[in-house]
DNA sequence: CTGTTAGCGCGTTCAT
DNA sequence: ATGAACGCGCTAACAG
């Protein structure tokens, strides 16, 4: 697909110039001496350390990476596979991962698998191959093929956000968090309670029920109440096809007095069709949210929150310890936590 | 399904166990035809070349990237150093790039450079020596002094987003931007109005007048306007400080009918705090924001539109050009746009 | 077109 | 405590 111009390209060799070698010369030592004296090994005199450092400083020596893993085998490198790098949930776990990660020397290698051709690509090619002691799959559902190709990989495969269930790693539990947020629109009174479900149509494990989804179900249920297949409409994961769905249901013969939305975003565009209906929220018409988006705080919007730069923080402990050959919690379950403000309230007097 | 079944190959079934050297001895040519065949050098006979292929695929071969690199002296992978990973304009920017470099063949090294911690040990330690042939700094301004550590690395570096004038990159012109933004509340009506100017505190070259700032007096002066120094509040790049700040002006002994914000996230913090107060957007108040976040859109906030995602492809298709060797822009400057929604209108008649 | 032969820069046994 | 030498896996001349 792009073979040309890749075939094209040559990289220019360039930076440190000296090795380890001249540092060995100038300091009067031999190679070997100088490499353990790198790397801090044992059986290296203290004055000798010492003089093969200042050298190395002076001489702005860095090791080559490439050199030293070679001669290592190991690579200390990690990558992470995201579906996407512009939603904030997203930019939170990466952050957190890569904080973790670099402050324990490993370097953040960053692979943006989006669409079906991305997938396809990246799980044919495997471009991470040979280059990482792991990969960490970010809100990501890797389906059974994709997982068998992964497995060539040869590596440790950790999960940080999202609902796998097979890597061990760190997620909330979906069907708790929308369980929290239909019980407070029940717990505040309301009997017609709308669902905006959103599916990710480039994830292709669609199959598996949502936990999100189970959870309207559940509080439904266990609430006595029937449910009205008319309330709940599916659409693709994106705040403008939620403002769709959201007129949809303004034009059912008798509408919902509140709606639950498997996300801030979603929330924000049912939101804006109410608004332009002439309707206010939350006196008219309740919604919540799931997530706490930080705009959810500016828009005071009702929400569930989850963590989500800590999802990233604790996956990265999960990796270094199973890294580190230590044991580890085969899955994380983190707290999700109702979030009130000023888009719920009791539905109207009728 | 495809790796065992060669019988008379003895070698581990596990994913990058094989050498170039095993491919050349089944395929029964020498090592360096085997390297030619692997990476598409010409001089090999298509024969050849397919057979090593079929072998190398056989084995589920893949060429050991540290000890090819080390041959070859290039790295084939950049840095992206990043102040924000979880804020949607500099996810989008760093979308962009990673799409374009990955598509090259390049790998993509990811640096969270965020507090005033992160930059001295970045740029300090510099981990990413020797490790990359360039560095991409997104919107993030580099102080002389990191500037001149950034040369010790001797490689290119390129600015995506931002306002960096001195290494070649992509932006826009705040400017512009600024003025589109003002210059549309001045077109509606409005004569006094505010501005929500944002700083980054871990950004140390705040010195550098702001081009938005300067959009503002620009625009205020070019109308005949005076500048009154009560309108204008200076907070740090948070939609939450932008909410205080709306209240300050709000305390004014004659509010402003308009408010120009940096960016949409100030604006809805300062469009929270309108509505607490029992006033309507647009009619009692106009705000305007600048980027078009996603959610802009979903708040009907009128703003002005900056190429995110864009920013990030031109800077990685600039920094292929010279790294190629072939020329190319020092700066590339995208266009901006006002975009129409519903929290401006001209002010209420006195 | 293909094979031989040097390195690339460093880690790591072995000796000493 | 230190040094010599080999090997990591591959690419790039240079022959043939």
């Amino acid at each position: 697909m792009d073979t040309v111009g890749t075939a094209s390209i040559h990289f220019s060799a360039v930076a440190g110039r000296s090795s380890l070698a001249d540092i060995a010369r100038l300091a009067g030592v031999s190679l070997a001496t100088a490499s353990r004296a790198m790397s801090n090994s044992y059986g290296v005199a203290p004055a000798t350390r010492a003089r093969v450092l200042r050298i190395a400083e002076e001489l702005d020596y860095v090791v080559s990476p490439e050199a030293s893993r070679l001669a290592r085998g190991a690579v200390g490198r990690v990558a992470l596979v995201v579906p996407h790098v512009d939603r904030w949930f997203f930019g939170a776990v990466i952050g957190g991962l890569e904080a973790e990660l670099s402050d324990a020397g490993l370097d953040v290698l960053l692979y943006h698998v989006g669409d079906a051709d991305d997938r396809r690509d990246f799980f044919h090619r495997l471009p991470a191959r040979r280059k990482v002691d792991a990969v960490v799959v970010v809100a990501f559902e890797v389906a059974d093929a994709e997982r068998e190709r992964l497995e060539r990989m040869g590596v440790l495969v950790v999960a940080a956000g999202g609902q796998d269930e097979v890597y061990p790693g760190v997620r909330i539990d979906d069907r708790e968090a929308g369980r929290r947020a239909v019980d407070h629109l029940l717990f505040l009174g309301h009997r017609r309670i709308g669902m905006i479900s959103a599916v990710d149509p480039d994830q292709p494990v669609a199959a598996r029920p949502h936990g999100r989804d189970q959870a309207y179900h559940d509080a439904l249920r266990d609430a006595g109440l029937p449910i009205d297949d008319e309330l709940v409409v599916t659409i693709e994961w994106s705040g403008v096809a939620a403002a769709d769905a959201m007129a949809a249901l303004l034009s059912l013969r008798s509408p919902p007095t509140a709606v639950y939305c498997h996300s801030d975003e979603l929330a924000l565009g049912a939101i804006r069709t109410i608004r332009r209906a002439g309707l206010r929220v939350p006196e008219d018409l309740s919604v919540i949210g799931v997530d706490d988006h930080p705009l959810a705080e500016l828009t005071d919007l009702t929400t569930v929150a989850q963590p989500a730069r800590d999802q990233g923080v604790r996956a990265a402990h999960l990796l270094l310890a199973r890294l580190r050959g230590q044991g580890s919690p085969q899955h994380v379950v983190l707290p999700t936590r109702l979030v009130i403000r000023r888009s719920t309230a009791p539905p109207r007097e009728v």
